[in-house]
DNA sequence: CAGTATCCGGTCTGATACTG
DNA sequence: CAGTATCAGACCGGATACTG
């Protein structure tokens, strides 16, 4: 939480996969004050959740651009989580406006699996705590 | 983010699969105020994201606990993805105090899969915007 | 135990103005 | 266009004291 549990981190990382990489789109479609985005963004770069790489348009000036990393590009799962998530509890029936498809345009969601993919029901899933001492219980 | 994008919903909530239930054991391991927490409380069960329950111990008076809803339990999966992201990102190699199980111990972790629970690989997946009017790019 | 009331300082925000 | 600087207000969080 303390890396991403702000209010506009990961927004910004929705944004960058919705595609916007450059700081004008995101200001326009986040509706967030400049100075705000431009704390955000810088701190991302600092973070490793976002790459600053400048790029060139024929006889325009260099400009920067901000593109995912590996590390944000992984976040991808939580974010497409927390889409179906609130798709399913917060946005009224039929009024969802974004999804997840694959390249087939086919939706796609998430599962619980082990390490051969075999599905998991989530309630036989637990999180534990590896605690040395016995002060938490790891077993829940 | 409206919803859950807080500093304290969302470890709350893992509070509560981790097995909390009274209110002082979330006061004593989450590291929260009382008032803080009395709030966040109250905020999560108007949400629909805990439901306060009675319930009495032989011979003492009637206390209170705090158990997940449907819907929080549903939002499992999103913190089942972010537990992965940090274990990946965030901890350092070794140093994991926090695993996902299944019943017979063995670790877990998310997968994007399609309605036929095919396996899609991450980046052959889209977020898109049904957007009425062309405003804003549905491609990505 | 399970909170509520109050205070107060730090943080986050957006608005505005400015720069190369 | 792509930011940075500044500023005042909202909001949040913890500490403390209090209640049934």
């Amino acid at each position: 939480m303390d890396q991403i549990g702000d209010k506009w981190s990961m927004l910004i990382m929705r944004e960058c996969f919705l595609g916007t990489r450059r700081f004008e789109d995101f200001y326009d479609h986040l509706g967030i004050s400049k100075s705000v985005l431009s704390g955000k963004l810088k701190k991302m770069v600092d973070q490793g959740l976002l790459k600053k790489t400048p790029y060139q348009n024929e006889g325009e000036r260099t400009r920067y651009e901000y593109r995912l990393t590996q590390k944000s590009r992984d976040f991808r799962k939580v974010l497409i989580g927390l889409l179906s998530w609130s798709n399913k509890y917060l946005v009224e029936e039929g009024n969802e406006t974004m999804y997840i498809l694959d390249s087939n345009d086919n939706p796609v969601h998430l599962e619980v699996v082990d390490d051969e993919l075999n599905s998991v029901p989530l309630r036989e899933t637990r999180m534990v705590i590896k605690s040395k001492s016995g002060d938490r219980p790891s077993f829940v």
